[in-house]
DNA sequence: CCAATAAAGCAACTTTGTTGCAATTAAAAA
DNA sequence: TTTTTAATTGCAACAAAGTTGCTTTATTGG
């Protein structure tokens, strides 16, 4: 961990996970950045940043990476099991801090869990 | 409901379903229907069997869709919201019977949960 | 059987993401 | 600081998954 160079494009790819709670898609950042970095660097910098625990990513529903910044993981350990939540009206999509209680299944080692819910968040309610 | 027309083509895809319980991709439909029929049409007959509920569809980790068959759906309503189950060392798929409870989540309404589990199988563990 | 409609085939295309390699840039060593 | 080394970036080409438009072939209802 910490092996992330802070480089201009890092930095500037950073920034954007700064304002607000959302995360973006791939294809967000790569479209919001194609003035200024190749959309092979927006890549391969989101995966740095993945394998270093500074983000997370998920698949959504339409088959699109989203990316979200980590509250608490290390390159070791994702340890935030926490649910996605997309609004179908605005297309948002948020991490929700909320436990999710996996359940056990009989013949089955549960490793992992990815837990992504759709409907509509307070603004468009 | 019911509007399925069971063509050639919507028959040997549902035969596919047949035997086990796992889920199966479309890419892995296509390919072994490759020599029968195009991939547009098993695409779209995909398409047709979920609109009118006989196969429900999911992503999987990689955005690839699955598919499998549904016990209890209709066109109206997908009422079974089962977690998907991904070994992660023979790559199967499959539905699991459990229940999981959606969190209540505040400014939020939830609509629709996708759960995705990963681990090892009864067989490769 | 015949007209109307749905399904299937085909080729070309779109979107998302990846790969190989050359050119830069940044960090480390001297 | 200069040199050396290693990581990063850009570019173009590619790949996989899925979609679209249009034509041809089946189905079905009269």
């Amino acid at each position: 961990m910490g092996v992330v160079r802070k480089t201009k494009a890092v930095k500037r790819l950073l920034s954007l996970f700064e304002p607000g709670v959302s995360a973006i898609s791939a294809v967000d950042l790569v479209s919001q950045l194609n003035a200024e970095m190749n959309k092979t660097t927006v890549y391969r910098v989101l995966d740095r940043l993945e394998n270093d625990g500074i983000v997370h990513s998920f698949m959504g529903k339409e088959g699109i990476k989203w990316y979200a910044k980590c509250t608490s993981c290390s390159s070791h350990h994702h340890n935030d099991i926490h649910p996605h939540f997309q609004c179908t009206d605005c297309k948002k999509v948020t991490c929700l801090s909320v436990e999710v209680s996996i359940p056990k299944v009989e013949n089955h080692t549960i490793e992992n869990a990815t837990v992504f819910l759709t409907g509509k968040c307070g603004n468009c309610a």
